[in-house]
DNA sequence: CCCGATACTGGATATAATTCCACTGCTGAA
DNA sequence: TTCAGCAGTGGAATTATATCCAGTATCGGG
């Protein structure tokens, strides 16, 4: 059984709290708690608008994030736009230790983007935190378009997982021997022994979006 | 005096703020709350965001619901026109003596973008030749975003142009005195009397794309 | 020198909001 | 008849969130 898409069918009451959550989010500029919804339905329970909002997430039509006040979503069927070769790219903030780069928590924002600015393809972008690349031009704040990779060459800028720790820095190796390397004196480059130490490659920078005033 | 409308000029930390709001609540479809503001800023104090929340609203770029969670709303300018979907931006390669900036000859090709990537939004990337402006991370090759303006205030990175040249540097203006400032010692600034110097401000630097190689 | 603006930390508190539990009543299908 | 889905009331526990208060530190102007 699958629980998905082809739409059951809403009740006429549902579809009434659907266009409601709809109609409130577009006025206010955010969706309504369950308190708003009984309110403007004339419920005097708000369990009542639970109740509804959970059978409307159950039919498909609605995410509910949990915990998470007006944490409603209502899932548009793709609204038009959505020009064909545009990838788009999640901007990733603070990774927290011991979690996958792109899980979605780490999330900031997306932007479309056109695919032949970099080359190889960019699958994110990375925003870089602190100025040890700085002679690189990259600097505190900078998004760095990263490829998913697991493998780079020496010479390549890098994000490295150490130790539960994401970092971006050059790559060098000879041997078991790996160096990572700022790009700034003032910081000191970490020198690491594959056969003993754990390194994880996410990815190889492929670019630098620096976007406003910190010009 | 009046605290009102006509927009006081953010600080950098206010625009990067408000630019997180708007990004979050089109990722996640409603505004971000206090706590996740300060989590992706990377503050340790919730209210550090709330303060930087009171001073976008005194100063008129944001609505602050009282009591509500989640009660924020970004006083859009509704940018004249349609802020639709993608804008396909120029890049513009070396630009002859005495022509101006857009004309088509000097069109090396065209890359869609974001329009919310950029603020305030960006007409067309400049290819930047040479590294006068290498410590603020603008290094040779890169692309710089451009606002098309004829003013700029002191401290803005400026597309300027002097005597049939066109040149990227930082602004400064001391009443008829104005320097342009390139980011490397290894640069001579340039220093100009406005009363007998001609300078064309082509624009302001908004951003920087450097895609591959040099990384 | 003191002041206001900016940019934060840290802690406390009241209230806004989610979420669970126990019930009532209806309707249509097995 | 019994059961599942639908549509509600009412209350209460527990988080999530907004909001206040008291600090620290830096900066530029009067």
């Amino acid at each position: 059984m699958e629980a998905s898409a082809p739409m059951d069918p809403l009740t006429e009451r549902q579809s009434e709290i659907l266009r409601l959550i709809r109609d409130l989010t577009e006025v206010s500029g955010f969706p309504p708690t369950r308190a708003e919804i009984a309110r403007s339905m004339g419920f005097r329970s708000v369990n009542a608008a639970e109740q509804h909002l959970r059978a409307l997430e159950k039919k498909g039509v609605l995410e509910i994030l949990a915990g998470a006040s007006r944490g409603l979503r209502v899932r548009e069927p793709r609204p038009a736009g959505r020009l064909g070769r545009l990838m788009e790219l999640p901007v990733i903030g603070r990774v927290a230790a011991g979690s996958p780069i792109l899980a979605e928590a780490h999330v900031q924002a997306r932007y479309q983007l056109d695919p032949n600015l970099f080359t190889p393809r960019a699958d994110y972008l990375l925003r870089v935190r602190g100025m040890s690349m700085r002679d690189a031009g990259i600097l505190d704040g900078d998004l760095l378009a990263v490829h998913r990779s697991h493998e780079a060459r020496s010479g390549q800028v890098v994000v490295a997982r150490l130790a539960d720790e994401v970092t971006v820095k050059r790559f060098r190796r000879r041997g078991y021997a790996v160096q990572l390397l700022p790009e700034n004196p003032d910081f000191e480059p970490i020198e690491l022994d594959l056969r003993q130490d754990s390194l994880a490659i996410e990815g190889i920078g492929v670019g630098v979006i620096r976007s406003g005033k910190g010009l």
